[in-house]
RNA sequence: CGAGGCGUAACUCAGUUUGGUAGAGUGCUUGGUUUGGGACCAAGAUGCCGCAGGUUCGAGUCCUGUCGCCUCGACCA
Protein backbone atom coordinates (compact mmCIF):
# COMPACT_ATOMS: atom_id res chain seq x y z
CA UNK A 1 0.00 0.00 0.00
CA UNK A 2 1.20 3.42 -0.83
CA UNK A 3 -0.05 4.83 2.11
CA UNK A 4 2.45 2.27 4.44
CA UNK A 5 5.20 3.19 1.91
CA UNK A 6 4.66 6.43 3.38
CA UNK A 7 4.41 6.09 6.72
CA UNK A 8 8.15 4.37 6.31
CA UNK A 9 9.88 7.33 4.80
CA UNK A 10 8.04 10.06 6.52
CA UNK A 11 10.17 11.51 9.41
CA UNK A 12 8.60 12.01 12.92
CA UNK A 13 6.07 13.75 13.57
CA UNK A 14 7.05 16.91 15.88
CA UNK A 15 3.87 16.51 18.46
CA UNK A 16 5.24 13.09 18.99
CA UNK A 17 8.68 13.60 19.83
CA UNK A 18 10.14 16.85 18.93
CA UNK A 19 13.76 16.35 19.38
CA UNK A 20 13.70 12.95 16.80
CA UNK A 21 11.84 15.54 14.43
CA UNK A 22 14.42 17.84 15.05
CA UNK A 23 17.48 14.86 13.79
CA UNK A 24 15.05 13.96 11.45
CA UNK A 25 14.75 16.76 9.30
CA UNK A 26 18.83 17.10 10.05
CA UNK A 27 19.39 13.85 8.57
CA UNK A 28 16.87 13.44 5.33
CA UNK A 29 17.04 17.57 4.22
CA UNK A 30 20.70 16.44 3.68
CA UNK A 31 21.91 19.09 5.90
CA UNK A 32 24.31 17.38 8.08
CA UNK A 33 26.21 14.10 8.33
CA UNK A 34 27.62 12.53 11.64
CA UNK A 35 31.38 11.52 11.74
CA UNK A 36 33.26 8.73 13.59
CA UNK A 37 34.17 11.97 16.58
CA UNK A 38 31.21 12.93 18.60
CA UNK A 39 29.75 15.89 18.46
CA UNK A 40 31.12 16.87 15.02
CA UNK A 41 29.50 17.09 12.35
CA UNK A 42 29.78 16.97 8.06
CA UNK A 43 27.50 19.31 6.93
CA UNK A 44 26.81 18.67 3.90
CA UNK A 45 26.45 20.91 1.08
CA UNK A 46 22.69 21.64 1.06
CA UNK A 47 23.30 22.43 4.98
CA UNK A 48 26.68 24.65 3.86
CA UNK A 49 24.79 26.32 1.28
CA UNK A 50 22.44 28.08 3.97
CA UNK A 51 25.53 28.88 6.17
CA UNK A 52 27.31 30.75 3.20
CA UNK A 53 23.81 32.55 2.02
CA UNK A 54 23.97 33.30 5.87
CA UNK A 55 27.58 34.73 5.86
CA UNK A 56 27.05 36.67 2.33
CA UNK A 57 24.45 38.91 4.23
CA UNK A 58 25.83 39.09 7.41
CA UNK A 59 29.72 39.75 6.05
CA UNK A 60 27.51 42.59 4.38
CA UNK A 61 26.42 43.95 6.91
CA UNK A 62 29.20 43.86 8.95
CA UNK A 63 31.17 45.65 6.07
CA UNK A 64 28.60 47.96 6.09
CA UNK A 65 29.30 49.07 9.65
CA UNK A 66 33.31 49.57 9.18
CA UNK A 67 34.45 45.99 9.99
CA UNK A 68 37.50 44.46 8.94
CA UNK A 69 37.52 40.74 8.14
CA UNK A 70 41.01 39.07 9.42
CA UNK A 71 42.28 35.53 10.85
CA UNK A 72 43.92 34.67 14.25
CA UNK A 73 45.27 31.38 14.75
CA UNK A 74 43.06 28.38 15.70
CA UNK A 75 46.27 27.78 19.01
CA UNK A 76 46.31 29.75 22.17
CA UNK A 77 48.89 28.77 24.63
CA UNK A 78 47.86 28.55 28.18
CA UNK A 79 49.51 31.18 29.62
CA UNK A 80 47.86 33.36 27.67
CA UNK A 81 43.88 32.03 28.16
CA UNK A 82 44.98 32.31 31.93
CA UNK A 83 45.23 36.45 31.46
CA UNK A 84 41.57 36.86 32.12
CA UNK A 85 40.77 35.59 35.81
CA UNK A 86 36.84 35.53 34.84
CA UNK A 87 37.27 34.20 31.03
CA UNK A 88 39.43 31.61 31.45
CA UNK A 89 36.99 29.96 34.52
CA UNK A 90 34.35 30.03 32.05
CA UNK A 91 36.19 28.59 29.63
CA UNK A 92 38.85 26.53 31.13
CA UNK A 93 36.20 23.29 31.65
CA UNK A 94 35.66 23.05 27.93
CA UNK A 95 38.99 23.75 26.14
CA UNK A 96 40.47 20.62 23.90
CA UNK A 97 44.05 20.35 24.41
CA UNK A 98 46.54 19.86 21.55
CA UNK A 99 48.94 16.78 21.64
CA UNK A 100 51.41 17.31 19.29
CA UNK A 101 54.00 15.34 17.14
CA UNK A 102 57.94 15.61 16.84
CA UNK A 103 60.53 16.21 19.66
CA UNK A 104 59.68 20.00 20.33
CA UNK A 105 58.49 20.20 24.67
CA UNK A 106 55.99 22.95 25.18
CA UNK A 107 56.28 24.89 28.72
CA UNK A 108 53.41 26.06 27.72
CA UNK A 109 50.35 24.04 26.78
CA UNK A 110 48.25 24.74 23.58
CA UNK A 111 44.29 24.71 23.35
CA UNK A 112 42.22 25.05 20.89
CA UNK A 113 40.65 28.31 21.01
CA UNK A 114 37.06 28.11 22.21
CA UNK A 115 36.77 31.97 21.52
CA UNK A 116 39.60 34.38 20.26
CA UNK A 117 39.26 36.93 22.52
CA UNK A 118 42.52 36.29 24.30
CA UNK A 119 44.46 36.40 20.81
CA UNK A 120 42.39 39.23 19.56
CA UNK A 121 44.01 41.16 22.77
CA UNK A 122 47.41 40.27 22.36
CA UNK A 123 47.41 41.41 18.91
CA UNK A 124 46.26 44.60 20.47
CA UNK A 125 48.54 45.09 22.39
CA UNK A 126 50.96 44.92 20.00
CA UNK A 127 49.20 46.92 16.82
CA UNK A 128 47.39 49.82 19.49
CA UNK A 129 49.61 52.48 20.72
CA UNK A 130 47.95 55.84 19.97
CA UNK A 131 44.44 57.63 19.89
CA UNK A 132 45.05 57.52 15.59
CA UNK A 133 44.92 53.46 15.85
CA UNK A 134 41.33 53.42 17.32
CA UNK A 135 38.69 51.86 17.02
CA UNK A 136 40.05 48.26 15.49
CA UNK A 137 36.32 47.00 13.96
CA UNK A 138 37.56 42.89 13.29
CA UNK A 139 35.92 40.22 12.64
CA UNK A 140 37.03 36.62 11.91
CA UNK A 141 34.67 33.58 10.53
CA UNK A 142 36.34 30.79 11.64
CA UNK A 143 35.41 27.65 13.59
CA UNK A 144 35.79 27.46 17.13
CA UNK A 145 35.75 24.02 19.61
CA UNK A 146 34.58 23.28 23.03
CA UNK A 147 34.27 20.05 24.55
CA UNK A 148 30.68 19.69 25.03
CA UNK A 149 28.88 16.30 26.99
CA UNK A 150 25.67 16.51 24.95
CA UNK A 151 25.74 17.94 21.24
CA UNK A 152 23.31 17.87 18.56
CA UNK A 153 23.38 19.06 15.01
CA UNK A 154 23.67 22.84 14.78
CA UNK A 155 22.60 23.78 18.26
CA UNK A 156 25.20 22.06 20.25
CA UNK A 157 28.49 20.76 18.50
CA UNK A 158 31.94 20.41 19.64
CA UNK A 159 33.24 22.20 17.12
CA UNK A 160 30.96 24.80 14.95
CA UNK A 161 31.41 27.64 12.39
CA UNK A 162 30.94 31.37 13.64
CA UNK A 163 31.58 34.75 13.42
CA UNK A 164 33.50 36.30 16.24
CA UNK A 165 33.32 40.44 15.97
CA UNK A 166 36.08 41.81 18.31
CA UNK A 167 36.66 45.55 18.53
CA UNK A 168 38.49 47.81 20.41
CA UNK A 169 37.49 52.20 20.90
CA UNK A 170 38.76 54.52 22.57
CA UNK A 171 35.52 55.20 24.77
CA UNK A 172 33.39 53.30 27.10
CA UNK A 173 30.61 55.32 24.97
CA UNK A 174 31.80 54.19 22.04
CA UNK A 175 32.33 50.68 22.61
CA UNK A 176 28.57 50.38 24.40
CA UNK A 177 27.20 52.01 21.09
CA UNK A 178 29.31 49.33 19.10
CA UNK A 179 27.81 46.25 21.16
CA UNK A 180 24.42 47.61 21.05
CA UNK A 181 24.68 48.28 17.10
CA UNK A 182 25.96 44.95 16.53
CA UNK A 183 22.79 43.40 18.99
CA UNK A 184 20.69 45.43 16.12
CA UNK A 185 22.17 43.66 13.14
CA UNK A 186 21.76 40.44 14.02
CA UNK A 187 18.07 41.26 15.25
CA UNK A 188 17.48 42.60 11.68
CA UNK A 189 19.50 39.58 9.89
CA UNK A 190 16.80 37.25 12.18
CA UNK A 191 13.82 39.22 11.50
CA UNK A 192 13.86 40.18 7.96
CA UNK A 193 16.26 37.43 6.62
CA UNK A 194 15.38 34.78 8.31
CA UNK A 195 11.57 35.28 9.14
CA UNK A 196 12.30 34.71 13.02
CA UNK A 197 11.11 37.47 15.24
CA UNK A 198 13.74 37.90 18.13
CA UNK A 199 13.64 39.18 21.69
CA UNK A 200 16.39 41.83 22.55
CA UNK A 201 17.52 42.40 25.50
CA UNK A 202 20.54 42.11 28.25
CA UNK A 203 21.82 39.38 30.14
CA UNK A 204 21.27 38.86 34.02
CA UNK A 205 24.38 38.45 35.89
CA UNK A 206 24.69 35.06 36.51
CA UNK A 207 24.14 34.76 32.75
CA UNK A 208 26.85 36.84 31.32
CA UNK A 209 29.55 36.05 29.02
CA UNK A 210 32.79 35.25 30.93
CA UNK A 211 34.61 38.20 31.49
CA UNK A 212 32.15 40.41 30.10
CA UNK A 213 30.74 43.69 31.96
CA UNK A 214 27.36 43.05 30.19
CA UNK A 215 26.31 40.86 27.96
CA UNK A 216 22.75 41.52 25.38
CA UNK A 217 21.50 38.74 23.68
CA UNK A 218 18.68 38.14 20.85
CA UNK A 219 16.26 35.46 22.43
CA UNK A 220 13.92 33.26 19.93
CA UNK A 221 10.88 30.86 20.57
CA UNK A 222 11.02 27.96 19.08
CA UNK A 223 8.00 26.16 17.78
CA UNK A 224 8.29 23.88 20.65
CA UNK A 225 8.12 26.56 22.85
CA UNK A 226 11.91 26.33 24.02
CA UNK A 227 13.68 29.60 23.77
CA UNK A 228 17.04 29.79 22.06
CA UNK A 229 19.61 32.27 21.97
CA UNK A 230 20.31 32.94 18.52
CA UNK A 231 23.15 36.19 19.22
CA UNK A 232 25.21 37.70 21.48
CA UNK A 233 26.71 41.10 21.88
CA UNK A 234 29.30 41.72 24.97
CA UNK A 235 30.59 44.89 26.15
CA UNK A 236 33.80 44.34 27.70
CA UNK A 237 34.47 47.63 29.48
CA UNK A 238 38.47 47.85 29.80
CA UNK A 239 38.51 44.69 31.70
CA UNK A 240 40.83 42.77 29.35
CA UNK A 241 42.71 45.50 28.01
CA UNK A 242 44.18 45.96 32.03
CA UNK A 243 44.56 41.94 31.88
CA UNK A 244 46.21 42.25 28.77
CA UNK A 245 48.21 45.54 28.90
CA UNK A 246 46.87 47.03 25.74
CA UNK A 247 46.92 50.45 26.08
CA UNK A 248 47.14 53.55 23.85
CA UNK A 249 48.30 57.47 24.54
CA UNK A 250 45.16 60.30 24.01
CA UNK A 251 45.49 63.46 22.55
CA UNK A 252 46.76 65.01 25.99
CA UNK A 253 49.62 62.39 25.96
CA UNK A 254 47.94 60.30 28.71
CA UNK A 255 48.15 56.67 28.79
CA UNK A 256 44.68 55.02 28.57
CA UNK A 257 43.29 51.59 28.67
CA UNK A 258 40.85 51.69 25.74
CA UNK A 259 37.34 49.29 25.48
CA UNK A 260 36.16 46.52 23.91
CA UNK A 261 33.45 44.43 22.63
CA UNK A 262 33.06 40.78 21.04
CA UNK A 263 29.39 39.59 19.22
CA UNK A 264 29.00 36.72 17.66
CA UNK A 265 26.31 34.45 15.31
CA UNK A 266 27.20 30.56 15.15
CA UNK A 267 25.78 27.79 12.63
CA UNK A 268 23.48 27.09 15.34
CA UNK A 269 20.87 30.01 13.41
CA UNK A 270 20.43 27.29 11.14
CA UNK A 271 19.03 24.94 14.06
CA UNK A 272 16.87 28.11 15.17
CA UNK A 273 15.58 28.45 11.18
CA UNK A 274 14.51 24.49 11.61
CA UNK A 275 13.05 24.46 14.99
CA UNK A 276 11.34 27.89 14.05
CA UNK A 277 9.80 27.61 10.62
CA UNK A 278 10.05 23.80 9.94
CA UNK A 279 6.79 21.39 9.64
CA UNK A 280 6.16 17.44 9.49
CA UNK A 281 6.94 17.80 5.78
CA UNK A 282 10.20 18.84 6.73
CA UNK A 283 12.50 21.76 6.73
CA UNK A 284 11.13 25.50 5.72
CA UNK A 285 13.28 27.39 4.64
CA UNK A 286 12.98 31.44 4.53
CA UNK A 287 13.79 32.62 0.86
CA UNK A 288 16.66 34.80 1.76
CA UNK A 289 18.81 31.61 2.59
CA UNK A 290 17.39 29.08 0.43
CA UNK A 291 19.94 27.68 -1.70
CA UNK A 292 17.17 26.98 -3.94
CA UNK A 293 14.38 29.49 -4.17
CA UNK A 294 12.50 28.12 -6.80
CA UNK A 295 12.39 24.50 -7.97
CA UNK A 296 10.45 23.35 -11.36
CA UNK A 297 8.89 20.23 -11.52
CA UNK A 298 7.86 18.99 -14.84
CA UNK A 299 4.83 16.50 -14.98
CA UNK A 300 5.28 14.01 -17.50
CA UNK A 301 8.49 14.94 -18.76
CA UNK A 302 8.55 12.36 -21.54
CA UNK A 303 6.19 14.27 -23.33
CA UNK A 304 6.63 16.53 -26.42
CA UNK A 305 7.62 19.83 -25.34
CA UNK A 306 7.19 19.12 -21.68
CA UNK A 307 10.79 19.47 -20.86
CA UNK A 308 11.44 22.33 -23.18
CA UNK A 309 9.12 24.80 -21.93
CA UNK A 310 10.11 23.90 -18.00
CA UNK A 311 13.65 24.97 -19.38
CA UNK A 312 12.41 28.40 -20.36
CA UNK A 313 10.32 28.56 -17.13
CA UNK A 314 13.92 27.97 -15.29
CA UNK A 315 15.59 30.55 -17.39
CA UNK A 316 12.73 33.11 -16.42
CA UNK A 317 13.83 32.86 -13.25
CA UNK A 318 17.08 32.84 -13.16
CA UNK A 319 17.15 35.99 -15.95
CA UNK A 320 15.66 37.72 -12.31
CA UNK A 321 18.06 36.28 -10.87
CA UNK A 322 15.76 33.94 -8.63
CA UNK A 323 18.24 30.84 -7.29
CA UNK A 324 16.08 28.40 -9.40
CA UNK A 325 16.79 24.75 -9.90
CA UNK A 326 14.78 22.65 -12.68
CA UNK A 327 14.31 18.51 -11.25
CA UNK A 328 14.51 16.75 -14.79
CA UNK A 329 15.46 13.50 -13.09
CA UNK A 330 13.48 9.99 -13.46
CA UNK A 331 11.41 10.31 -10.21
CA UNK A 332 7.53 10.63 -10.50
CA UNK A 333 6.31 14.13 -9.37
CA UNK A 334 4.77 12.72 -6.32
CA UNK A 335 8.36 11.55 -4.88
CA UNK A 336 9.68 15.20 -6.20
CA UNK A 337 7.52 16.89 -4.54
CA UNK A 338 7.60 15.82 -1.09
CA UNK A 339 11.68 15.85 -1.83
CA UNK A 340 11.51 19.37 -2.02
CA UNK A 341 8.96 20.08 1.08
CA UNK A 342 11.77 18.07 2.85
CA UNK A 343 14.50 20.29 1.81
CA UNK A 344 12.44 23.64 2.71
CA UNK A 345 12.56 24.91 -1.02
CA UNK A 346 10.06 28.02 -0.66
CA UNK A 347 8.56 28.18 -4.15
CA UNK A 348 7.71 25.23 -5.83
CA UNK A 349 6.32 25.50 -9.71
CA UNK A 350 4.63 22.63 -11.69
CA UNK A 351 4.61 22.33 -15.33
CA UNK A 352 2.90 19.93 -17.41
CA UNK A 353 0.78 18.98 -20.60
CA UNK A 354 -2.11 20.39 -19.28
CA UNK A 355 -0.75 23.35 -18.43
CA UNK A 356 0.85 23.88 -21.13
CA UNK A 357 -2.10 23.59 -23.49
CA UNK A 358 -3.69 26.45 -21.10
CA UNK A 359 -0.75 28.68 -21.20
CA UNK A 360 -0.27 28.26 -17.51
CA UNK A 361 1.27 26.64 -14.67
CA UNK A 362 1.00 26.19 -11.10
CA UNK A 363 2.60 27.89 -8.18
CA UNK A 364 3.24 26.23 -4.37
CA UNK A 365 4.38 28.08 -1.42
CA UNK A 366 6.19 25.89 0.91
CA UNK A 367 5.14 27.75 4.38
CA UNK A 368 1.66 27.44 4.00
CA UNK A 369 1.00 24.75 0.97
CA UNK A 370 -1.34 27.62 -0.97
CA UNK A 371 -1.01 26.20 -4.88
CA UNK A 372 -2.55 28.54 -7.84
CA UNK A 373 -2.61 28.43 -11.47
CA UNK A 374 -1.23 31.70 -12.49
CA UNK A 375 -0.26 32.45 -16.63
CA UNK A 376 3.17 31.20 -17.36
CA UNK A 377 4.18 34.88 -18.58
CA UNK A 378 3.43 36.36 -15.05
CA UNK A 379 5.22 33.71 -13.29
CA UNK A 380 8.71 34.76 -12.86
CA UNK A 381 7.51 38.39 -11.43
CA UNK A 382 4.99 36.97 -8.94
CA UNK A 383 7.42 34.52 -7.73
CA UNK A 384 10.10 37.27 -7.45
CA UNK A 385 7.43 38.89 -5.03
CA UNK A 386 6.78 36.11 -3.47
CA UNK A 387 10.34 35.73 -1.99
CA UNK A 388 11.00 39.46 -1.81
CA UNK A 389 7.78 40.17 0.19
CA UNK A 390 4.91 37.60 1.13
CA UNK A 391 6.72 34.46 1.95
CA UNK A 392 9.47 36.23 4.41
CA UNK A 393 6.54 38.64 5.34
CA UNK A 394 3.74 35.35 6.13
CA UNK A 395 6.52 33.55 7.91
CA UNK A 396 7.13 36.26 10.09
CA UNK A 397 3.83 36.69 11.41
CA UNK A 398 3.35 32.98 11.33
CA UNK A 399 6.31 32.53 13.57
CA UNK A 400 5.45 35.40 15.84
CA UNK A 401 1.47 34.47 16.02
CA UNK A 402 2.81 31.51 17.54
CA UNK A 403 5.44 33.05 19.88
CA UNK A 404 2.48 35.12 21.19
CA UNK A 405 0.26 32.41 21.86
CA UNK A 406 3.38 31.18 23.77
CA UNK A 407 3.77 34.15 25.77
CA UNK A 408 2.68 34.41 29.13
CA UNK A 409 2.26 37.53 31.86
CA UNK A 410 2.89 36.04 35.36
CA UNK A 411 2.42 38.22 38.43
CA UNK A 412 3.17 34.98 40.84
CA UNK A 413 4.90 31.51 40.74
CA UNK A 414 1.86 29.71 40.73
CA UNK A 415 0.94 31.91 37.44
CA UNK A 416 3.75 30.65 35.67
CA UNK A 417 3.38 26.74 36.58
CA UNK A 418 0.00 27.66 35.81
CA UNK A 419 0.43 28.87 32.30
CA UNK A 420 2.95 26.52 31.93
CA UNK A 421 0.87 23.40 31.89
CA UNK A 422 -0.38 25.09 28.46
CA UNK A 423 3.10 23.74 27.22
CA UNK A 424 6.61 25.59 27.40
CA UNK A 425 7.10 29.25 26.12
CA UNK A 426 8.28 32.56 27.29
CA UNK A 427 6.93 33.89 31.02
CA UNK A 428 7.30 37.29 31.33
CA UNK A 429 7.28 38.43 34.83
CA UNK A 430 9.00 40.84 37.08
CA UNK A 431 12.00 40.76 39.00
CA UNK A 432 14.03 42.44 41.94
CA UNK A 433 17.47 41.75 40.47
CA UNK A 434 18.39 39.62 43.47
CA UNK A 435 19.88 35.73 42.11
CA UNK A 436 18.41 34.07 44.75
CA UNK A 437 15.31 35.00 43.15
CA UNK A 438 16.18 34.07 39.87
CA UNK A 439 17.55 31.12 40.98
CA UNK A 440 14.34 29.73 43.29
CA UNK A 441 11.81 30.85 39.68
CA UNK A 442 14.17 28.23 37.98
CA UNK A 443 14.01 26.06 40.69
CA UNK A 444 10.24 26.19 41.39
CA UNK A 445 8.77 26.43 37.49
CA UNK A 446 11.64 24.62 35.48
CA UNK A 447 12.13 28.29 33.61
CA UNK A 448 15.27 30.39 33.65
CA UNK A 449 15.69 33.83 33.16
CA UNK A 450 16.59 34.75 29.59
CA UNK A 451 16.64 38.41 29.23
CA UNK A 452 15.90 42.02 30.71
CA UNK A 453 14.15 43.25 27.43
CA UNK A 454 14.47 46.68 26.26
CA UNK A 455 11.08 46.66 25.50
CA UNK A 456 9.82 47.16 28.80
CA UNK A 457 6.32 46.56 30.34
CA UNK A 458 5.06 46.84 33.81
CA UNK A 459 3.20 43.32 34.35
CA UNK A 460 3.33 44.57 38.56
CA UNK A 461 5.34 46.04 40.53
CA UNK A 462 6.39 43.25 42.96
CA UNK A 463 8.85 40.89 41.84
CA UNK A 464 7.48 37.19 41.39
CA UNK A 465 9.32 35.92 43.87
CA UNK A 466 9.99 37.26 46.65
CA UNK A 467 7.10 40.24 45.85
CA UNK A 468 9.29 43.17 46.83
CA UNK A 469 9.49 45.95 44.60
CA UNK A 470 10.77 45.01 40.64
CA UNK A 471 13.05 46.32 39.46
CA UNK A 472 12.53 45.02 35.60
CA UNK A 473 10.47 42.67 33.59
CA UNK A 474 12.50 39.55 32.60
CA UNK A 475 11.74 36.80 29.90
CA UNK A 476 12.01 33.50 31.27
CA UNK A 477 11.85 30.21 29.61
CA UNK A 478 13.57 26.58 28.95
CA UNK A 479 16.45 27.11 26.99
CA UNK A 480 18.08 25.01 24.39
C1' C B 1 28.95 13.89 34.44
C1' G B 2 24.00 11.18 35.91
C1' A B 3 19.84 8.06 33.73
C1' G B 4 18.04 5.25 29.62
C1' G B 5 18.51 3.15 24.63
C1' C B 6 21.28 1.22 20.49
C1' G B 7 25.71 -0.88 17.45
C1' U B 8 23.87 -6.88 11.92
C1' A B 9 24.05 -4.53 3.86
C1' A B 10 24.19 2.37 1.75
C1' C B 11 19.52 3.29 5.23
C1' U B 12 15.67 1.35 8.83
C1' C B 13 15.62 -2.89 11.34
C1' A B 14 14.41 -8.60 12.31
C1' G B 15 17.26 -12.63 14.08
C1' U B 16 19.96 -12.91 20.51
C1' U B 17 15.01 -15.60 25.05
C1' U B 18 16.40 -21.68 23.48
C1' G B 19 24.24 -21.35 20.07
C1' G B 20 23.90 -24.95 14.25
C1' U B 21 24.67 -22.29 6.19
C1' A B 22 23.49 -14.21 7.21
C1' G B 23 17.68 -12.23 6.73
C1' A B 24 13.56 -8.49 5.26
C1' G B 25 11.91 -3.76 3.53
C1' U B 26 13.87 0.58 1.48
C1' G B 27 17.82 2.32 -1.48
C1' C B 28 21.44 1.03 -5.49
C1' U B 29 22.53 -1.23 -10.83
C1' U B 30 20.26 -2.91 -15.66
C1' G B 31 15.99 -3.30 -18.98
C1' G B 32 10.90 -2.12 -19.88
C1' U B 33 6.15 0.30 -18.83
C1' U B 34 4.91 4.97 -16.35
C1' U B 35 4.48 10.35 -14.65
C1' G B 36 -0.94 16.28 -11.67
C1' G B 37 1.25 13.97 -4.14
C1' G B 38 6.94 9.58 -2.22
C1' A B 39 4.66 4.62 -9.56
C1' C B 40 4.92 -0.67 -11.42
C1' C B 41 7.14 -5.31 -13.47
C1' A B 42 11.50 -8.25 -14.18
C1' A B 43 16.61 -9.39 -13.37
C1' G B 44 21.03 -8.29 -10.42
C1' A B 45 25.08 -6.56 -6.86
C1' U B 46 26.01 -5.56 -1.80
C1' G B 47 28.05 -8.12 4.90
C1' C B 48 35.38 -8.42 9.63
C1' C B 49 26.87 -9.07 12.87
C1' G B 50 31.33 -2.05 16.39
C1' C B 51 36.21 -3.94 18.44
C1' A B 52 39.19 -7.34 21.73
C1' G B 53 39.40 -11.48 24.68
C1' G B 54 36.90 -15.92 26.72
C1' U B 55 33.42 -20.42 26.92
C1' U B 56 32.20 -24.17 23.02
C1' C B 57 33.03 -29.30 18.19
C1' G B 58 30.53 -24.72 16.65
C1' A B 59 29.15 -17.68 18.71
C1' G B 60 25.39 -12.36 15.39
C1' U B 61 23.35 -15.22 19.66
C1' C B 62 26.42 -16.90 26.07
C1' C B 63 30.46 -14.39 29.47
C1' U B 64 34.19 -10.34 30.39
C1' G B 65 36.17 -5.98 28.81
C1' U B 66 36.32 -1.94 25.56
C1' C B 67 34.99 1.80 21.89
C1' G B 68 31.28 4.58 19.67
C1' C B 69 26.46 6.70 18.67
C1' C B 70 21.41 8.48 20.02
C1' U B 71 17.79 10.48 23.62
C1' C B 72 16.64 12.79 28.34
C1' G B 73 18.62 15.71 32.59
C1' A B 74 22.64 19.31 34.81
C1' C B 75 26.14 23.09 31.97
C1' C B 76 26.88 25.83 27.66
C1' A B 77 26.61 29.53 21.01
Amino acid sequence: MAKDKKMVTAITSMDEDFAQWYTDICKKAELVEYTSVKGCMVIRPYGYAIWENMQKILDGMFKATGHENVCMPMFIPESLLQKEKDHVEGFAPEVAWVTHGGNEKLEDRLCVRPTSETLFCEHYSNIVHSYRDLPKLYNQWVSVVRWEKTTRPFLRSREFLWQEGHTIHATAEEAIEETERMLNVYADFCEKDLAMPVVKGKKTESDKFAGAVSTYAIEALMHDGKALQAGTSHYFGDGFAKAFDIEYTDKDNKRVFPHQTSWGVTTRLIGAVIMTHGDDSGLVLPPAVAPVQAVVIPIAQHKEGVLEKAGELLEALKALGIRAKLDDSENSPGWKFSEYEMKGVPVRIEIGPRDIEEGNCIVATRYNGEKKTVAIADMPVLVKALLEKDIPEGMFNKAAANRANRTYACTTIDEINKALENGDGFVKAMWCGEEACEDEVKEKTGVGSRCIPFDQEQISDKCVCCGKPAKCMVYWGKAY
